[in-house]
RNA sequence: UGGGGCGUCGCCAAGCGGCAAGGCACGGGGUUUUGAUCUCCGCAUUCGAAGGUUCGAAUCCUUCCGCCCCAGCCA
């Protein structure tokens, strides 16, 4: 055994960043022993992929440090909480990859706890229950410039608040009767410490404790004690909490909570062309104008999966962009990168023809009809082959033949050469048309010498095209997606229902139901990814595809050098 | 005009007083039976601005400018 040098980095590293930086002091220092870390998603709706990065931090950091993550439902709100979205969530974490420490929690677990609490501080005169109307309470909260002034309920006995908290605990005052507030400060400068109310009564039933209660703690009153509860050391949240930090440390000063877990905010992740914002996706589904929250179009976790993101392409994407506390828009290039970058390792490939033109080759002879073989990746033989039938009439795509074209046309030119993938040289010799002067079909003669092998002339045909067998093509439905948004900041463009509608691109999907493909993917599995040649990457649909009725949904396309050039050419005029 | 944050290449992002990593995007060359992949090369004399400290500053200090968040009985 030779002394091996230790490699610097492992396989998998993650960059380093100011969260990882701060953990490992705080495991030096002796500030902590352990790093237990959660994700912890209101089920109000579906996760998406600024989730997805909360989600790889959380659990990325408790992986590394040797920890543990767990997943905590924040469901105080039963008004906007469901079942449905909980299962949802669940099933997201586990096809990213990701399995928590221990059971599923939830913050509702906690609420005979916090209700405690809660009267703890009313008996030391740091909470009181406060009448005042949620108009008269914005008024007194004072504005950004000005401090507020005391609520007149605000020197209630410790005995007659207690006794009012059990009323509305009992259920005895309707909802917006009167709150729970700490006593803290209404002259603070953080207006998240002018008395914040810790308790309202919501008279719904809660999707896991019924009807049993009718009085909910507030996110600032359960979030800090939930993570004391459950020995998190790090909460990890985004930005716009931060101004919430001091009231997270005041709780938990004031209660007898069993840790001191401790805030960090890191900047939440944003993509151009499209919104990162539950309440937005809720009403694009709700209005909608998509198919659900898992539209291949959406930003979804679930909506990705559909669309055929790998699970591994959306960890990479947000490993790539950075745990940082500033605020920007991460380029939609960037995830699309990951996605192409772990399909073009991992995707078969297979042929198939978008808008189909019939190619009749003269010179073979129908009874000829031979099965060639195709390897399914072209650097990676362990993938194996498959057998691919070839005929005297054949498809190809319209976007690959010009009567007349320059040499810059690498494709199917009257009177030239090209390649069919994985199989024979052909000559384009004459078309035929309709009546409407249209090109119905390509007569073509092929040279028998050409197969695995360069023309025997030598001079090699510039392009390669795909291509089915026509009388082995199988029927497919392809759907095609464009960005859900027209404006590469629909986040910014406004918060009103209006301006994210009027942002919506409305032409983002496009069914194309001729589609012919090569019989193997007859065979396809629901969630399969193909690469269709010099197309892009494909998924069978999750839902819908049948070996019966195929239906694939364009994950993306494959980078395109041609395109710009061909555009640059068509908008000059110079075809 | 209160409080809390943030400003390094078109985008993301290292950098932690010793003389600007990397990725995406973009441009160009090579290989190629995918105009893909792969590969090679290029891409910030400058770090929001101006002063100052220092032998030396993106890193320290001062002032200024710009952007984001906070006045839900949402999270």
């Amino acid at each position: 055994m030779t002394a091996e040098i230790a490699p610097a980095t492992t396989n998998q590293n993650k960059a380093n960043n100011f969260l990882r930086q701060r953990i490992a002091d705080d495991l030096e220092t002796g500030t902590t022993k352990r790093v237990v870390t959660r994700f912890p998603p209101e089920p109000n709706g579906y996760l998406h992929i600024g989730h997805a990065k909360s989600i790889c931090i959380n659990f990325g950091l408790a992986e590394a440090f040797g920890g543990h993550c767990h997943l905590r439902f924040d469901d105080t709100n039963p008004e906007k909480e469901s079942q449905e979205y909980i299962d949802a969530i669940i099933d997201d974490l586990h096809w990213l990859g990701f399995q928590w420490h221990g059971d599923t929690r939830f913050a509702s677990d906690y609420f005979e706890q916090l209700h405690q609490w809660a009267k703890l501080l009313i008996g030391k005169n740091l909470a009181y229950v406060c009448d005042l109307s949620p108009e008269q309470a914005r008024a007194y909260r004072g504005s950004l410039t000005e401090a507020g002034r005391n609520s007149p309920y605000r020197e209630r006995s410790a005995d007659e608040n207690l006794a009012l908290f059990e009323k509305m605990t009992a259920g005895e005052f309707d909802e917006g009767h009167c709150v729970l507030r700490a006593k803290i400060d209404m002259s603070a400068p953080n207006i998240n410490l002018r008395d914040p109310i810790i308790y309202r009564i919501r008279k719904f039933r809660h999707h896991r404790t019924a009807n049993k209660w009718c009085v909910y703690p507030t996110y600032d009153f359960t979030h800090g004690q939930s993570d004391a509860i459950e020995g998190i050391t790090h909460s990890i949240c985004t930005l716009e909490f931060e101004d919430h930090r001091p009231l997270y440390e005041w709780f938990l000063q004031q209660l007898p909570v069993p840790n001191q877990p401790r805030q960090f905010e890191f900047s939440r992740l944003n993509v151009n062309y499209t919104v990162t914002s539950k309440r937005k996706l809720k009403h694009l589904v709700d209005a909608g104008l998509v198919d659900g929250w898992d539209d291949p179009r959406m930003p979804t976790i679930s909506g990705m999966r559909r669309r055929g993101y790998a699970a591994q392409s959306l960890r990479n994407f947000c490993d790539s962009t950075g745990v940082t506390r500033v605020n920007g828009v991460v380029d939609m290039s960037q995830l699309e990168f990951a996605v192409r970058e772990h399909h073009n390792v991992n995707a078969p490939r297979a042929m198939v023809v978008m808008q189909p033109l019939k190619i009749v080759l003269g010179n073979y002879d129908a009874s000829d009809a031979e099965q060639l073989r195709a390897p399914n990746h072209p650097q990676n033989e362990a993938m194996g082959s498959r057998s691919l039938p070839f005929g005297r009439e054949l498809y190809i795509d319209r976007e690959d033949f010009r009567e007349s074209a320059n040499k810059k046309f690498k494709r199917l030119v009257l009177g030239k050469k090209v390649r069919l993938r994985n199989a024979y040289v052909i000559f384009a010799e004459s078309v035929v048309r309709d009546e409407q002067g249209e090109i119905v079909e390509v007569h073509c003669s092929y040279d028998p010498a050409t197969l695995g092998a360069d023309p025997p002339d030598g001079v090699k045909p510039k392009g390669v095209i795909q291509w089915v067998s026509a009388a082995h093509a199988v029927g497919i439905e392809v759907r095609e997606y464009d960005r859900l948004f027209r404006i590469e900041n629909p986040e910014r463009a406004g918060s009103d229902e209006q301006a994210l509608l009027e942002s919506v691109n409305p032409n983002s999907l496009r069914v194309h139901r001729n589609c012919l493909a090569e019989p193997s993917l007859a065979e396809a599995r629901p969630e399969q990814v193909f690469q269709f040649e010099r197309e892009g990457y494909f998924v069978a649909d999750r839902h819908q595809h049948t070996s019966a009725k195929p239906v694939f949904n364009k994950t993306i396309g494959l980078r395109d050098s041609w395109g710009k050039v061909d555009n640059q050419a068509s908008n000059s005029g110079a075809k």
